[in-house]
DNA sequence: TCTGCTGTTTGATCTGGATCAAATATTAGC
DNA sequence: GCTAATATTTGATCCAGATCAAACAGCAGA
């Protein structure tokens, strides 16, 4: 990302590898002061934050390559809490050594304020679908979303392992875990995928990035010029 | 914010004073390369985003004393677009100005940071708002949340006037105009607020805060604890 | 001032997805 | 392997809020 081997070593130097993590390990629970961003190596991790009235949002599931905890960064708190999903492997960067390096190296504090950047954007997308998609479009964009970023990551589009339950999904995207195993049911007998156990084959891409846009061909749908 | 004067002052160089903007006009418009940041001064400004269906989805309402474009850093630019509400005088900071200061000087990277990491944090707490509450839960908690960043600013937290549309609230917040309109309607019967056209009196905080909290006294509702 | 337009309110009806209920399939523990 | 606890699926019903419809109120422009 444009940093020359000396800066990639001495960033190398600072990140801690910790032994491999196990289903329903915290690296951090809600209230913990903030140290260290974590980036996954393997495995995958939900982070989920509490609702008033008792319950929990999920707020995301990170696959490999992906980086945890920016959000704390103002409060120096974590105001949710990240869960292992699965056997992981994660590292951990500790922040105060991370501001350090990045003051030194122009190009790592411009990779940073991207990265910081990127997961604004991504909140972005995800109010955009909590504010605007249905039940079967907000699946289909969960489904394309994790193709997009196993294969991102070498691994196939198409052919992979739901991590997280059916309770989580639904949690995840503002919908009822009934709601969920219900469009996996419709979208098997489509043909838009092959669902067994957390067993997933996407057939066809193609229509599911149709479903993610419009609402399909027909359902009517109030189009707000506000 | 722990700079000392010299420091303020370099920051103060960069920054560019544009004359005021009315309403309608844009600070930018989806898909325009990303340049600078905008701080509004006064007056007020919406972010938003085209849905892929044709309408839009208001992704934020920016007042006094606020930062706007940051989710533009990584690609580059603009994903959304903003537009003032009402007259409202602007600041615009070139962004490849302040990364070469925020490399010079660590307090003002640490701001940055901070800054967008509170980014994260907002939106994080506006997926919950939409993945988890229903309509009086998300028209009270917006109330509060204008309340509590006027009063930040120094303006009243209990009066003050509305930029935006109620359609445009809605669009924001989820839900239907007519909704927004009755919650209104009710709001005002129970006592909490008073609505005079675009004129808001919040009568009673506390009252609007155990709103936003659980859902009332009453209406079930199901704790998900995944 | 009048005129048309846009924004807001109010009422009636409809519906997607939640909730309730229950059977079935997995999984974890022993 | 066996058993209890948990997750998933499927079906029936319900309801918060969307949608449809229409009256009304501000407001900008002529």
């Amino acid at each position: 990302m444009g940093l020359v081997a000396e800066d990639v070593e001495r960033l190398d130097d600072i990140v801690k590898r910790t032994r491999p993590l196990h289903r329903g390990d915290f690296l951090f629970r809600e209230g913990d002061r903030f140290r260290s961003l974590y980036v996954v190596k393997t495995g995958s991790v939900k982070t989920f934050a509490p609702s008033p009235e008792g319950g929990e949002q999920v707020l995301g599931f990170h696959l490999p390559g992906e980086i945890i905890g920016m959000d704390a960064i103002d409060k120096d708190a974590h105001a949710c809490s990240a869960k292992v999903l699965e056997t992981s492997a994660i590292c951990e960067i500790p922040f105060s050594r991370l501001e350090e390096l990045t003051s030194i190296i122009p190009s790592l504090q411009h990779q940073m304020y991207r990265l910081l950047s990127k997961e604004i954007a991504q909140d972005t997308d995800m109010l955009l679908l909590l504010g605007k998609k249905n039940a079967e479009e907000r699946l289909a964009a969960f489904l394309l979303s994790l193709s997009q970023r196993l294969h991102k990551r070498g691994l196939s589009p198409s052919d992979f392992y739901l991590s997280m339950s059916r309770h989580e999904i639904g949690n995840y995207l503002g919908l009822a875990v009934e709601t969920v195993s219900r469009l996996f049911t419709r979208f098997q007998e489509d043909g838009l995928m092959r669902v067994d156990r957390k067993h997933i084959q996407l057939l066809d891409l193609t229509a599911l990035e149709s479903l993610v846009g419009g609402s399909g061909q027909g359902r009517r749908q109030q189009q707000q010029q506000t």
